[in-house]
RNA sequence: GGGCGGUUAGCUCAACUGGGAGAGCAUCUGCCUUACAAGCAGGAGGUCACAGGUUCGAUCCCUGUACCGCCCA
């Protein structure tokens, strides 16, 4: 069998060189992606087409990257995300606009601070030893070695990024945009430094915001503890889910309506372990059905209770040290790490016989999403935004559609969000990011916020002035993303032509992070919303359905897949697999999918370039086209229709979907089986014919794929006689032509039917494909018949069919086996004797089906208010369903009663 | 606790605005037929989660229940 292969393959070769026409060698013998990929994508990089330029004449398209962070890898979720913009991207550039795809990188301060220090550690030291400045010199040391590695990455998979355009957050001039953004918001009023209850991470040592604290249901106990009330034996139970904290308690508090307490208001409780007094107070926030109705209140350590602390001017305790241990108002547990402390807290209390009861419950845990240490809500001076003025106009262009959420849910999401929004807490202790433009001045006093590094006081002239310490949020420059890598504050060319963009596609977990925040600051600084369109793609999964993460060790790498099946079959599966808004779950074998497309695509090419090496292009429209001519290009045309308008949709499944089936399904399965008898025969003028809509469907069909497979097409598209231009990628996107060309659809199907039948047959009967069957085919529809006439070759060379005998209606012929079809009978010759047996058995099967079929039927024919109700075009197709099923069973019948003698 | 999704063939998922459900993989049978065995031809496989309701008619619309997932608190 080997040997046979290689055979196979020395002769292919042989005859390759005979066919070296007009048109160029045909293609290797095996898809090999990996011989493909590289060379075109330096292609179009070199020749400039990911660069495009300001040009009044054209229409602009922009898609700015969701700039991954410099300490990540590609993974698959960066592998979808980026397909689905290179997608937009490649088709919308053959559209005709200039499109432009910004790539870029975000410094992800925590993260990369925390990458660094780790190296530091291996060495033994810490940031502090540096000093900040030597420090940041080796995290740009760092960055500028290993920070790129993602950006270009996305090159393997084949994205059509403008990577002359490729910026960083840090970069000078998008340093300069967070600069003037803090100074501006500050001016109007919108940034403002304050005491507060923020999350702090105690590993990281610094704040963060409310969405950079990850919330997890963990079990823990809720604890009922005794305060027992001062001068007197009466006590009340407090139930908490954090006994650790009850040193930081500045009251207790409960529901002023509350029957069981309303008379302990105003008195005072002693705390336990500390003897320190604290007083009892009502407030309706307590939930009377809680726990015990008790409540106690630590302002410092719960952000409700903070609330609370507030409004009744109650002291705030801190008891934590900023790395998590205790501090001196912990007392005697002043020292101690703070999970330590909690066990020390329950053990201390039981003993005392304060803790009265213990039970199961599960809470709620802030981590933090850079190092998944347990947060702590903790009170700090730091910087924030304040939202609200921004939310308004931000939520209106999102309920007016003038910003449109894909898929529709996230709107309500959305719009959720912004109601409830609160104040975005924007300064980090660390220092890798943005510092924070704020001088102090330390003779005076004097705060300023500026534009420019001062270098004294604008109040008193001192020369004594220092910098604030902290840098800001990362989030605080991706949110400037679409306006400051174009140029702004500056008012550049780019700016002005290519934004506001038209496409964000992005994953959901960031809508609130960066979406929202991003249309915010378009509106804030630019006046416009900084995209039309934003595609929330769906969330990349293991074959078990757990998302994939780096925690979990779950994730398939996508250079691994690659290089096994290459981008094209990553990319097409992706989509393939990924139905608008859902889960997509991946295993390493799914890619198979993508493969399998590939190397089907990859051998129908093939087959038409070494067959067609001697012909003679036309184009289609002088040709003299058949039936089955005019059904392929009809055919094209639908999925022409139907991928454009999916494209447009973003339905990028639907997209891969239909080309799928046309290629696979009708392409192959079909026109070319069919296109093998004028392809072998020795016609030229039919080869000739036959060659050119081949190319015609093939040039087009690849242009249809191309934005979902860039490389194979460019591949094949590079070889095709009848391309013009220098890149499938800068070709026209193909549009529905004007055929009428509908009615050899139901030709075809005929002629399918036909040929299913006789397969059908020769399956039951176990004909094996070598031997060749004679057959009759019997209409009383003159239609039929000359239809079959005309189209006899196609039967006999997809049913390997020797002889044909045609026949008005009339009588079973001997020794056949027979199907019934829609208006047509078809009986097979078989050699040697019938199985009776086994041919009675497949008509009673095909009788007992069809009735089936014709009692449904005939039941909805038989119900009055069916005919009555329904509308008349329903009603008349299930009438001419009835007649076909009863004329069917007629025959059936007929056929059965014959062997029944 | 609040919000948003989902439940369809053994598995993973489709089905445009209601008119007796499709694909890929897996499975069974036959086949190296000169593009592709990573292939071809044929077959089997589904009370569309459950219970009500609306309708001539419900996988689709409405209500409720169960289970799963995500987001927010």
């Amino acid at each position: 069998m080997i040997l046979f292969k290689k055979l196979k393959g020395i002769l292919l070769n042989f005859n390759t060189k005979k066919f070296q026409g007009k048109i160029m060698e045909p293609l290797n013998t095996k898809y090999s992606p990996e011989e493909i990929e590289e060379k075109w994508y330096s292609f179009w990089e070199k020749n400039g087409y990911f660069h495009p330029q300001p040009d009044q004449s054209k229409e602009p398209f922009t898609i700015v990257i969701p700039p991954p962070n410099v300490t990540s890898v590609l993974h698959m979720g960066h592998g979808l995300n980026n397909t689905i913009q290179d997608v937009v991207i490649r088709y919308k550039k053959m559209c005709g606009f200039n499109t432009l795809w910004i790539p870029g990188t975000d410094h992800a301060g925590i993260a990369t601070q925390n990458v660094v220090e780790k190296m530091l550690a291996k060495e033994g030291k810490t940031r502090q030893d540096l000093g900040r400045e030597e420090f940041l010199k080796k995290v740009w040391e760092w960055k500028e070695k290993y920070g790129n590695a993602i950006i270009h990455q996305l090159k393997k998979i084949g994205s059509a990024c403008d990577w002359e355009r490729a910026r960083f957050t840090m970069d000078e001039g998008l340093s300069e945009a967070v600069r003037e953004t803090f100074v501006r918001l500050y001016e109007d009023n919108l940034i403002y430094k304050g005491e507060y209850i923020i999350n702090w991470c105690p590993r990281c040592t610094t704040a963060l915001s409310d969405e950079e604290a990850e919330h997890q249901s963990e079990s823990g106990h809720l604890f009922h503890i005794k305060y027992k009330l001062k001068d007197s034996e009466d006590y009340l139970v407090v139930a908490t889910v954090r006994p650790e904290t009850l040193l930081g308690d500045t009251a207790v508090a409960v529901h002023p309506e509350d029957e069981r307490y309303q008379k302990y208001i105003g008195k005072t409780v002693i705390l336990p372990l500390s003897g320190k007094e604290i007083p009892v107070i009502g407030d309706t926030y307590v939930e009377k059905e809680f726990g015990t109705g008790v409540l106690k209140i630590t302002p410092a350590h719960d952000p409700n209770d903070f609330e609370i602390g507030r409004k009744h001017g109650l002291p705030i305790v801190n008891l934590l040290n900023p790395d998590g241990t205790m501090n001196e108002n912990a007392l005697k547990y002043k020292g101690m790490d703070r999970f330590d402390c909690r066990k020390q807290i329950i053990k201390d209390l039981k003993e005392e016989q304060l803790l009265l009861k213990q039970e199961d419950y599960q809470k709620s845990v802030g981590h933090c999403y850079r190092c998944d240490s347990v947060v702590e809500p903790y009170v700090s001076t730091q910087w924030f935004v304040k939202m609200k003025p921004l939310a308004e106009k931000a939520k209106q262009v999102v309920e007016t559609g003038e910003v449109d959420l894909i898929p529709d849910q996230w709107k309500k999401v959305y719009i959720n969000w912004m109601d409830n929004i609160r104040d975005w807490c924007i300064s980090r202790q660390i220092w890798w990011g943005h510092r924070i433009p704020v001088w102090y001045c330390e003779d005076c006093g004097k705060m300023m916020v500026k534009r420019h590094d001062p270098d004294q006081c604008e109040k008193c002239g001192s020369k004594k002035i220092r910098q604030d310490e902290d840098v800001l949020d990362t989030w605080f420059s991706s949110w400037l993303w679409p306006i400051s890598t174009l140029g702004w504050p500056s008012e550049t060319e780019d700016l002005s032509y290519f934004y506001p963009t038209q496409f964000l596609s992005t994953a959901p977990e960031i809508l609130f992070f960066w979406v929202a925040r991003m249309v915010m600051a378009g509106l804030y600084f630019k006046g416009k919303v900084p995209f039309s369109k934003v595609y929330l793609h769906s969330t990349v999964c293991d074959a078990n359905g757990k998302k994939m993460s780096k925690s979990l060790g779950n994730g398939i790498d996508p250079l691994e897949v690659v290089e096994k099946y290459g981008a094209d079959s990553l990319r097409f599966t992706v989509l393939y697999l990924a139905p608008i808004g859902q889960r997509i779950r991946l295993s390493n074998e799914s890619f198979e999918i993508g493969y399998r497309f590939s190397n089907k695509l990859w051998n129908a090419s093939r087959f038409i370039f070494m067959n067609t090496g001697s012909c003679e292009i036309s184009p289609v429209e002088k040709l003299n086209l058949n039936d089955w001519d005019k059904w392929i290009l009809e055919s094209l045309n639908q999925v022409t229709e139907k991928v454009r308008a999916d494209l447009e949709n973003y339905r990028f499944n639907d997209v891969t979907d239909s080309l799928y089936h046309f290629i696979w399904n009708k392409l192959c399965d079909w026109y070319l089986e069919v296109s093998k008898i004028r392809i072998y025969s020795k016609d030229q003028n039919e080869k000739n014919a036959v060659a050119s809509v081949l190319y015609f469907v093939l040039e087009k069909t690849l242009k249809l794929l191309h934005p979902v497979m860039p490389f194979i097409t460019e591949e094949i598209w590079q070889k095709l006689p009848n391309k013009k231009g220098d890149s499938i990628m800068l070709s026209d996107f193909p549009e529905k032509m004007d055929l009428q060309f509908e009615s050899v659809s139901v030709k075809i199907d005929t002629l399918q039917e036909v040929i299913y039948h006789v397969r059908n047959i020769r399956g039951d009967m176990n004909v094996t494909p070598d031997k060749k069957v004679n057959i009759i085919l019997s209409t009383v529809n003159e239609d039929k018949m000359s239809l079959f006439q005309a189209h006899i070759n196609a039967v006999q060379t997809l049913a390997k069919v020797d002889e044909i005998v045609f026949q008005a209606g009339g009588e079973k012929p001997e020794k056949t086996v027979s199907a019934v079809g829609n208006q047509f009978e078809v009986f097979v010759r078989l050699e040697g004797l019938v199985d009776y047996d086994k041919e009675i058995e497949r008509i009673e099967k095909e009788i007992a089906k069809t009735e089936k079929d014709l009692n449904f039927s005939l039941k909805k024919l038989e119900n009055k208010e069916f005919v009555d109700k329904a509308p008349q075009a329903i009603v008349e197709k299930e009438k001419q369903k009835q007649q076909e099923l009863s004329d069917k069973i007629a025959k059936l019948k007929e056929l059965a009663q014959k062997f029944g003698k």
